[in-house]
Parts: C-alpha cells; sequence; structure tokens
DNA sequence: AAATATTCTGCAACCCCGTTGCAAGTTCGG
DNA sequence: CCGAACTTGCAACGGGGTTGCAGAATATTT
C-alpha cells in the first residue's frame, strides 16, 4: 500500500484511488496489459477515460514503458524506474501464440545491431512471438 | 502493368484495378504504409472498406507484411514472395523520428537471440527508431 | 459470344479505440 | 481549514477497423 503510495510520490503525482488500483494491477499480473485489459479488471469503478489518462501519465513519468504488438498497444511496468526525461529499454518482448500474453524477459537485451552509414538510432524494440513454457 | 498482373496472377488472385493501383502506391512509394496513407492516395477512387480488404488479402496471400509501429500499424512489400503457408522475415524495420518514414533494411537481419528453457519463437520483428539518413 | 459461377466492390451500419472540453470533485500545502 | 492546483466523470467527437448484403465485375465454360 504504502510502496504504491511511494512510487506515486517519487514521480510527483498526486495519490488517487485510480493510481494506485492501476499500479498494483500492473504488480499482480506480471505481463504487459492493453487498456481493454485494465478496463476489464477496473471498469466498473472508473470512468474509460480516466484510465486512459492514467497510462499517458505513468507513460510520461517513466513508470510504465510501451509494448509493441500486431494487433494493439500494450503497457508495462519499467524494472529499473525511469525518468520523465529518459526512457531506457532494451530487453526482448515476448508474445506466446497460445495463451496471447505478452512478458518482458527483461534479463534478454536486444543484440547490437550494424545500421548502415546515416542511420542514428535511439529506441529498440524487439517482439518474439511463439510458445511461452507455460504453453508446450 | 503487365507486372502487376502477373504478380496478382501467382497469388491466385483476380486483377482488379484497386489491387493494381494498391500494389503499385507500394512499389512506387518504397516505404511501409499505414492504411490511412492508402486511403489518402486513392481514397477518392475506392471506399475504405475496399482498400481494407484488399490490405487484408495481400497479408494472407503473402504479397505483404504487417511491421510493428508504436502508432499503429503499418504494411510493406515481402521482398522475396512469400506464400500463404509461409511468412519469412527477418529482417529490420527502422522508423525516422524527423520525416515518419518507415522503411524495411532488407540486407540487415535479426541477430540470433539465445531464448530460456521451454520459449518456442516463430516470428521476430525488430523497429528501430531514431533518424534516418535523409534527415540530419 | 453468351451464360454461368465465382469473386470483388460499395454502401450502410456498427463497435472499439483514443482524445478533448468542461464542470464538479479531490488532493495537498500553507 | 482554505485556496490553488490538479484529477475525475461526463458528453461528445473523430478515426480505425469489421460485417452483411445487394449489385457489379471477373473468369470460365460451352
Amino acid at each position: 500500500m504504502d510502496q504504491l503510495r511511494d512510487t506515486l510520490k517519487v514521480h510527483h503525482l498526486r495519490t488517487t484511488t485510480c493510481r494506485e488500483d492501476v499500479l498494483s494491477t500492473f504488480i499482480n499480473r506480471k505481463n504487459a496489459l492493453s487498456h481493454g485489459d485494465l478496463e476489464g479488471a477496473l471498469g466498473e469503478n472508473y470512468d474509460r477515460v480516466t484510465i486512459y489518462r492514467t497510462l499517458k501519465t505513468f507513460l510520461e513519468k517513466g513508470i510504465i514503458h510501451k509494448v509493441l504488438d500486431d494487433e494493439g498497444l500494450r503497457y508495462a511496468l519499467c524494472s529499473h524506474s525511469c525518468s520523465e526525461e529518459k526512457h531506457q529499454h532494451d530487453h526482448i518482448h515476448f508474445k506466446c501464440s497460445a495463451c496471447g500474453e505478452t512478458n518482458c524477459l527483461e534479463n534478454l537485451h536486444i543484440p547490437a545491431v550494424q545500421l548502415p552509414e546515416g542511420y542514428f538510432p535511439e529506441h529498440f524494440n524487439l517482439l518474439i512471438q511463439g510458445v511461452c513454457p507455460k504453453c508446450n
């Protein structure tokens, strides 16, 4: 409980029940969540718009990061908390075609790539799709 | 012209002006296109729905492939034509934060990754965001 | 060249995603 | 406990994407 408040405080956000609930949902379920997932979990308590704005705020403050997907955006907690100025993510995301879950593989980072002359990379996003350990 | 028809024929699709136009738009612009891009280019000639269905058909037949993006899906031509049964892509996509274009870097393929026990990878999708040679 | 079966297109309608403006409610510092 | 600053809910909107159906176009057969 207090941990939630602390996390919010560190990022200069007011503590509201919606923010606490969204944050604890991310912590309890370990995988990446879409807005729809959160609306399913909390939709009776909060307006859709509020959940959208909470996600947007968390993104800006570096509490969560985007996870790309071929059928819609998802979000996951930033492990080492990022700051408003700098998001740093170089880990791999894995989406299971059987159970549909997307997870961060925090320990695996994206291998370096030698780009041609003139390209200046800033962000990397690697999504691997396949079957996860739970589903085979 | 005839090349367009041939491509369609190879994939067992009837030649229609919409399909020819969508295909040639992909060939002329070299970069990845969203549905919106195509609607902008061809929207006066064809209905939105027809363009959606054309994209879906091309996807299924292996003429184009999905390109991940942090703000919506895009599509790009499959270089070595894929088949209905098997899409094979291991190249890198680069999105420029200045001009907004997304391009396939056909020559660069995604480095191998050693996944933990139990993961069975099937598809890989690496998006690098940054500044492209044209924009710096 | 005409008739047929098959496939494609346009239209209307619909649902979901995500955003914005505004008024009312809540948080936090003094 | 007061006021300033921020957050929420509501209503409304635009865009993305899909489906069903009737009419049009394409390919095939004779």
